[in-house]
Formats: C-alpha cells, sequence, structure tokens
DNA sequence: TGATTTTGGTACATAATTGGAATAATGATA
DNA sequence: TATCATTATTCCAATTATGTACCAAAATCA
C-alpha cells in the first residue's frame, strides 16, 4: 500500500471487494490485525470500515468481526473487458446508426444547439488528440442521451467505458492523426446537418461513413 | 506528465477520473504532494482542483482532503431494470437487424441449420405461448451468438434478461394469440431464408418488419 | 455451565496532516 | 509599461491519526 489514511485503506478494500478477492459473506481480517498489516492506527481501520458499511458493502458485527455483504457483479465486466476494438466497431455499427433516426423523432433545437457547440470545441481540438478523443465520446454519448432511451444509453456507456482500456487508448492514438481528424470533424457536421433537416435515413447513412471511417483507421493501423 | 498551467492539470485529473484509476470515494494526494509530483506550485494544484470542484467531479473538504465525487459507469443494473417494453423494441431495432448482416457474414451451414430446427420447433409449439416464447428468446440468441461478437452476444443477453421480468411476461402473454405466433412463425422463416441465400440486407429488412409486428401487437395491447 | 479469549465500541489527549487565505516576488505576454 | 498567471512563503483553521486504556458483546474452551 501506498500512503496513510482512512480514505485510502477503505479504497483498497473496495477494490478487493469489487474484484472478488473478497467475496459476500467472507470475514475480513480483526481491526487490530489490520490496523498492524497496514501500520495504521486501530481508531484509523474502524474509520474505514465504517465508511464500507455506510456503503452497504460490508457488515459490522460486535464481537463477531467484520462481514462482507455485497455481491460483486462479475458477470458483466468480461464480455466487456475482453472485447476488441474490432468487436466495439462492429457494435456501434448495429447501434448508432439507429440512434441517429431516433435522435431526428426525439431531438429538440437546443439538444442540436448542445451537439453544435461540441462540434466547433473539437474543431478547436484538433491539435490535441487526447482532447478530441474525449470530446468524440462525448459526442455519440449524447447523441444516445438526446433519444430519451435510458437503456439505450446504457449500453452506449457500457460500450464507452472499454475506452479506458489501455489496448483501446493505445490504438487510439496510433490512429488520430490530422489528417483523420480532420474527416471525423466533416462527419460530425455532416450528421448533425442531417439532424437538424430531420432526414432519418441521411442521418443514419452519415453515421455509418462515420463509422466505416473508423473502422478503416483502425484496420489500416492494425496491419503495421 | 503534461507540462505548466492549472487547466493542464485538471484535464490530466479529469481524464484519470472518467477512466477507473481515480474512483469514487478515492482520495486525491494532498495538494502538497500534487503540487511537487507535478512540478508545479500549490496555487496551481488549488485552481484546478477548484475547476474540478466546479465540474461536480471531486468534492474539497477542508483538513481532510479532496475526494472523488463523480461514479464513472454508473448504476448499471438501474437501466435494465426499470426499461419499459418500447424502450426494449427500440433497442432491439437498432441491435437485430445489423446482427443479421453479421450472421450472413459469418454463419456457417450448420448454424442455420439449428436456426432450422428452432423455426420447426416453435411451429410445433404453436399451441404453448409459454413454449413459443422461450424459442423465440433462443431464436434471437443464437442469431446473436453466431455473429461470433462476445459483446453483441453479451448486451442481448442484458436485453433478453428484462424478458423475465414480471411486467414483460404479462404483457407477453397478452400479445400472444395464435394469429401473431403464426405471423411471427413466418417471418422466422424468412430471415432465415435470406441468411441462408446470403443476402444480409435482405434478412435485416426481415427483422426490421418482424420487429414492426412486435412493436405492433405491444401498442395495440397497451391500448386495451 | 462458567471462565477465558477474541472481537468490536468508546473515550480522550496529543501530534500530524490537510485545505484556506494572504502576501510578495517572478516571468511571460500584449 | 501594464496585466495576468505562476511561484514561493507564511500562518491559520479544520480534520484526521495516533496511542492508550477500558467497556461490552460474542465466540471459544475447559
Amino acid at each position: 500500500m501506498s500512503k496513510f489514511g482512512a480514505a485510502d485503506l477503505a479504497a483498497h478494500l473496495r477494490r478487493e471487494i469489487s474484484k472478488g478477492i473478497l467475496a459476500c459473506h467472507d470475514r475480513l481480517p480483526a481491526e487490530r490485525s489490520l490496523a498492524e498489516a497496514h501500520g495504521v492506527a486501530r481508531g484509523t481501520v474502524r474509520e474505514a470500515l465504517m465508511m464500507l458499511e455506510r456503503e452497504g458493502l460490508v457488515e459490522i458485527r460486535r464481537g463477531s468481526g467484520t462481514f462482507v455483504s455485497y455481491q460483486a457483479t462479475g458477470t458483466n465486466t468480461d464480455a466487456i473487458q475482453n472485447a476488441n476494438p474490432l468487436e466495439l466497431i462492429d457494435a456501434r455499427f448495429a447501434l448508432e446508426p439507429h440512434i441517429c433516426r431516433l435522435c431526428v423523432l426525439h431531438g429538440r433545437r437546443s439538444d442540436f444547439e448542445s451537439l453544435e457547440h461540441l462540434c466547433s470545441e473539437m474543431e478547436n481540438a484538433s491539435a490535441d488528440p487526447g482532447r478530441f478523443a474525449e470530446l468524440d465520446t462525448e459526442f455519440h454519448h449524447r447523441l444516445a442521451k438526446i433519444t430519451g432511451n435510458g437503456l439505450l444509453l446504457w449500453v452506449i456507456e457500457q460500450i464507452n467505458s472499454v475506452r479506458s482500456q489501455d489496448e483501446w487508448t493505445r490504438m487510439r492514438h496510433l490512429t488520430l492523426n490530422d489528417q483523420i481528424i480532420a474527416e471525423y470533424n466533416t462527419q460530425h457536421r455532416q450528421i448533425l446537418n442531417a439532424l437538424r433537416t430531420r432526414e432519418p435515413e441521411r442521418a443514419a447513412l452519415m453515421m455509418k461513413k462515420h463509422l466505416e471511417t473508423a473502422r478503416l483507421s483502425l484496420t489500416r493501423s492494425a496491419e503495421t
């Protein structure tokens, strides 16, 4: 462990619980043991445990010990953790064109204005791939939000969460050169224009082209 | 590390939060530590942290430290539990036609034979709505499996898991009359035929028609 | 059953750490 | 030159951590 503090110890235990190292109904070491093991005072351990209890992750029983009371949901992460970039693109090929159609149906003028603002920010961030990638993610996320469909939004969020994976970000930095960024900017504008003119099929088509560009830049970088 | 500037440091921390590196409830290093680690003055660190606080990403507590107050991937299950049948249909409208296209690409003859077998079983179970519903779910699940895309399969499984919800099954029993079942059987055959003849767009179109039928029967039963 | 051990619960004085704020010096830029 | 962000220093106030001692519930064992 790095440094001291109740919050840090709580974070450490929280991660072990969500990882499954500490499974549900497992008993944690005694407070005095934890204190010695982590080189902190017992009061600090107690504070950390009470945080976890307030969060509902553990149950403290006087005279007995502290027990994990949280069932880690390991099922969802696996398919996402192991997804490769091409699988992701395929999933987005399925989802995002139809999301565009739904945006035409449910989008308000204010929604399109916020997308407009995002496009401008992306164009200004063309020289900063990291920043551009963030804004790009935000653009697609906001499209899903505009549909008003909480389920679709959730699916997109799950897919976007893969971007934090190392391999993905490495790939992304390889593919995001100036030319690709410029092309993305153009395509984002085209999608937005189709939404504004209320043309669902054209919006979906523009999104397909956008994703096709992304797939191409991905496969190209994989060849090198 | 990126160099000078409060805004740059804020951007750096913002990224670490949106990835999982700094999870919710985690404590950031002390201002003095951050200053030394990034080679900037403490005032700059404070400015960056105050930016993040205004954005709602962190919470600064005097005497305690600075804590992440933003959950990267929100509550996942809620979106599924609270999804209503129409949201589900929309999500399937996004996913399943494209899944059909991918099935044309990746499907083997043995895959289509197992689908054929399923269709036969469904036709035999026309008089048993409960059994038919199970087989119908299996049909769509197997399509997702044939794509070979674990991520898409996982998404479909998540969506299908809603079908076991009470409200959904109640709806389903209302909508599944003999006529609808017969129509579904016809449409399943049409989808399978398009897959076998390797016509991706026709397969997607047949799936769209199938889902349109499902949506209609759903809205009709909701009106009564 | 009854005594002992282990475990969490509480209190308190002291020391260490943390964010808050004010100030002046420095350096780059328009 | 004037402006603004950064730096560097100092002190303050809030909070936390520590170490110790003792209490109470539960588990263990003779």
